[in-house]
DNA sequence: TTCATTCAAGTGGTCTGACCACAAGATTTA
DNA sequence: TAAATCTTGTGGTCAGACCACTTGAATGAA
């Protein structure tokens, strides 16, 4: 037989039934989700697999598990996947470069942003700012979120990550004279 | 009694030990890992505590599983992490211009990589080139990869790409006369 | 009443043992 | 030799049993 290909595992399908029904239900963050037992008999699977879910979920940032309390919905904010993902980047220098010039090429791209705006030199830039308050008032908030996450991946300090800001900067001034 | 935190839990402790093997044993990607009963064991943690750490790896990208086989140890570079995040991401940030913002700026940023290169005029990009093949030039496969999805959530036409391509060459070319 | 204590129910955390589905290699058989 | 068949090892899933913890209701003492 052909065209015979198996359904995706249960802990997967869970994932995406959890995710329906956080929509469908309109959990909000903070919220709380039903409890492990329910949501076995709701889906129609082993308890254990729902705990895979959930606990993929969890490890993703995306709920907060309280015992004896129950499931809750997170906001994105803190995703401690980041630490943990690092700990397998490093074994790749190649990988961590990428990463590194991802974070620029973002950063590149807030400035870019802002360049484009008549009060570009006055106020918004000063060379005391750092990028989170640029990417702030860069205003684009899908592009602040994935920064985040790669800044948190490259692992720089605040410090070095000021002071690459004054390079750009500075060649940003030299390419653009207002 | 205060101050009495508990410990992590098994999961979690389980994730860092299988980190811990991995370094220790030379795991690399590609290589199987030990098998969830063996896991289970040297860990001393029941096989379902060893699995919820396995799925959530999984889920991660940072392994693959094959029933029958055995689960084995992945490159970084082809994470799902990505993606996960990504529809979470977007969730609250349907803002389409800031995806067409977020896209325009991967794309700069796959420019200015190629630009540093000597060839750059040469041969890489021609003018019949689109971002496929210029991601794949610049070599950096979490650049390319983010960039796949945003456009994917752009929406925006092959053709319309290729358009702003040309105009971004062309500014490129003036302000980086070889 | 009011406050503290106790208790019961609900929840996540974990383990165990049992199957099933599948892949691969060893073994048997034609 | 070549095909068909075990056998073994693996992940996939489930059910049931406890444990640890939180909460709130019930209970009792002031």
């Amino acid at each position: 037989m052909t065209g015979s290909q198996r359904p995706p595992s249960k802990f997967v399908a869970a994932i995406s039934q959890i995710q329906e029904m956080i929509k469908a239900d309109r959990i909000r963050p903070g919220d709380k989700l039903p409890s492990e037992r329910e949501l076995s008999e709701r889906l129609s699977i082993g308890r254990s697999s729902v705990r895979e879910a959930l606990r993929a979920l969890e490890l993703l940032g995306l709920i907060e598990t309280r015992r004896g309390e129950g499931t809750f919905l997170r906001d994105f904010q803190d995703h401690q996947l980041v630490p943990l993902i690092s700990t397998f980047i490093f074994n790749d220098d190649q990988k961590k470069e990428h990463v590194q010039d991802m974070k620029a090429i973002l950063e590149m791209g807030c400035l870019a942003i802002l360049a484009k705006r008549p009060d570009f030199k006055n106020n918004a830039i000063s060379l005391q700012a750092d990028f989170h308050e640029l990417m702030d008032a860069a205003g684009n908030s899908l592009l602040k979120k994935i920064w985040l996450i790669i800044s948190d991946y490259a692992g720089t300090s605040r410090e070095q990550d000021r002071e690459r800001l004054n390079e750009l900067l500075m060649g940003f001034m030299k390419n653009n004279p207002s």
